[in-house]
DNA sequence: TGATCCACGAGGATTCGTGGATCACCTGTATCCG
């Protein structure tokens, strides 16, 4: 039998799916094969039967590294309903015997599927016994987050590379909805992925209405906002930059709010009454929407700018999943940039990281230190990145120097990010402010090419698309090229008269045409 | 980054502009304690 053959008859069989996708199968396949995979795939599309399906083809338990103990939850609930064997997860919110459990049926072979969430994997007693059982499948679900939350929320996210190679590196599957170039690359290189399987399935949403509404004070965009909601077939989703916004959206919509700040019991409340059509409309921080798929959500609206395209494009995939008319819609104020901006500028933390520095040296635990788990592992990270940190398997090596020298490295490393991050803002603001065709935009950040503007966005209503389009074939996006000051890097978008270039250095750029050939400013290399 | 508050001072009489200080704040898991 074909392995193709193989991989059908088990989907169908084991779970009941009657047919796999190209896509699905190239992944399959690649992990067959024993290479390492990245597949980015929107919501919907059948990410999880990827290593679902393999894992019966494969000796060896799956593990599912998944950011949710809620998403664990429904996955394993998901398994129990098909005639797959069982899946068990491992996390502090349950009972110490359910754990124990747990680890024996994965021991004894009786469980297929683990799922754990990051920070299981950076305890020691957790990985002696992953080691004891030997995963021959290491699965990243919502693999964005190892871009999104390592660098700072969640750094354990960061150590999953590490995890990977104490495990003598089994295959690794990173799976994910959203990820631009940049954020893959990310993924890529922290996960230390060999040589991956990319598969990169469509990002377009062509039933989603994009459109952004500029307001010129607070009070008009507030106004705006509710106007429009109000008016908005629903169901739908107000997302606010702010629990207090959210609170105060909802109270005006006379919807419900949705934040981290809420009571857990409130939350899962929300939850379930949205998806369950009791409630019409949430207002909620980013904090809403993760393992939300409800088909029938009429809008998207941002009553603020959010701090990246990679978050807007996610948030607003959460509408129109029925494949009817949905509208993704931004109401903007340059001024909604600055608390972005704010909020994305995380100092330096010069003190810890000298502190991280010398526990290393003096070849002490730093998590001994008077310092929080989180600036610990995040002071850590950064040290690495900085290439002064070994992670030896059995512990760290520091290979630094003089920890004030150190510290200065690890902040060049802090303010590299900095700069990214701040220059994804900037990429909203363009976003926004653009009068050509925004599914072009959203498309071509994410590395697709979108021919002709698309004519179901307000910017190709108003006409003003078609006038954008380029004109000839200088400096289309993928193009590698040099700029004198911010050294290399990829072209990621193209206007008539402008162009936007991400660089390793110096984030995204978006530099004039005219002057670009004018002064001779860019080089294709 | 940007909004807001307050003190201050010019110069005018209950005003108005300026500058400095202050504050705003999104994401989850694990663990300990009562």
């Amino acid at each position: 039998m074909s392995r193709h053959d193989e991989l059908r008859r088990t989907a169908r069989d084991t779970f009941g799916w009657a047919e796999l996708r190209d896509d699905q199968l190239t992944a399959m396949e690649g992990l067959l094969d024993g290479r390492d995979v990245l597949a980015v795939m929107p919501t919907g599309s059948g990410k999880s039967a990827i290593y679902q399906i393999p894992a019966l083809l494969l000796d060896g338990p799956t593990l599912v590294v998944s950011p949710l103990t809620a998403l664990q939850r429904d996955q394993v609930g998901q398994i129990a309903d098909s005639d797959a064997p069982d899946a068990v997860a491992v996390n502090s919110a349950q009972p110490a015997r359910t754990t124990n459990k747990a680890w024996d049926a994965v021991t004894r072979g009786d469980a297929e599927y683990l799922f754990l969430a990051p920070e299981q994997l950076a305890k020691d007693e957790v990985l002696e016994q992953l080691d004891e059982i030997r995963p021959s499948l290491f699965v990243v679900d919502e693999a964005h987050c190892v871009s999104a939350w390592g660098h700072d929320f969640r750094p354990d996210y960061l150590r999953l590379g590490q995890a990977i190679e104490r495990l003598g590196h089994p295959r690794v599957l990173a799976l994910t909805a959203t990820a631009g170039g940049p954020v893959r690359d990310d993924i890529v290189a922290h996960l230390g992925l060999r040589d991956p399987v990319r598969v990169v399935s469509g990002f377009d949403r062509p039933n989603l209405y994009l459109a952004v509404h500029r307001a010129t004070t607070e009070e008009d965009k507030r106004a705006a906002v509710l106007r429009w909601v109000r008016d908005a077939p629903k169901p739908g989703l107000v997302y606010a930059a702010t629990r207090k916004d959210s609170e105060r959206y909802a109270g005006e919509l006379g919807a419900v709010a949705f934040h981290a700040g809420m009571p857990a019991a409130d939350r899962k409340r929300v939850h379930e009454d949205f998806l369950a059509g009791r409630a019409d409309v949430v207002v909620a921080t980013s904090a809403f929407g993760m393992g939300i798929d409800k088909p029938d959500v009429r809008f998207v609206v941002h009553a603020s700018v959010p701090e990246s395209v990679d978050s807007y494009y996610q948030q607003i995939g959460r509408a129109g999943r029925d494949g009817e008319r949905a509208d993704a819609l931004l109401f903007y104020r340059s001024e909604d940039l600055g608390l972005q901006k704010f909020l994305t500028s995380r100092r330096f933390d010069d003190e810890g990281t000298r502190e991280v520095a010398e526990a290393l040296r003096d070849h002490d635990d730093p998590h001994d230190l008077d310092l929080s788990h989180r600036r610990v592992m995040n002071n850590l990270n950064l040290l690495d990145q900085a290439g002064l940190v070994e992670d030896t398997g059995a512990g760290f090596r520091y290979t630094g120097g003089d920890p004030a020298e150190a510290t200065e490295r690890a902040a060049e490393v802090a303010a590299q990010r900095r700069k990214l991050d701040r220059s994804r803002v900037e990429v909203m603001r363009e976003y926004a402010e653009t009068s050509a065709c925004r599914r072009q935009f959203l498309l071509g950040y994410f590395g697709e090419a979108l021919d002709e503007p698309c004519g179901f966005c307000d910017t190709c209503d108003a006409g003003t698309a078609a006038a954008q389009a380029p004109s000839d074939g200088e400096f289309q996006p993928g193009t590698p090229v040099r700029h004198a000051e911010w050294g290399s890097g990829q072209v990621v978008r193209r206007e008539a008269d402008k162009v936007t270039v991400l660089f390793d250095e110096a984030g995204y750029r978006s530099l004039s045409l005219p002057a670009v050939r004018a002064k001779n400013l860019l080089t294709e290399e």
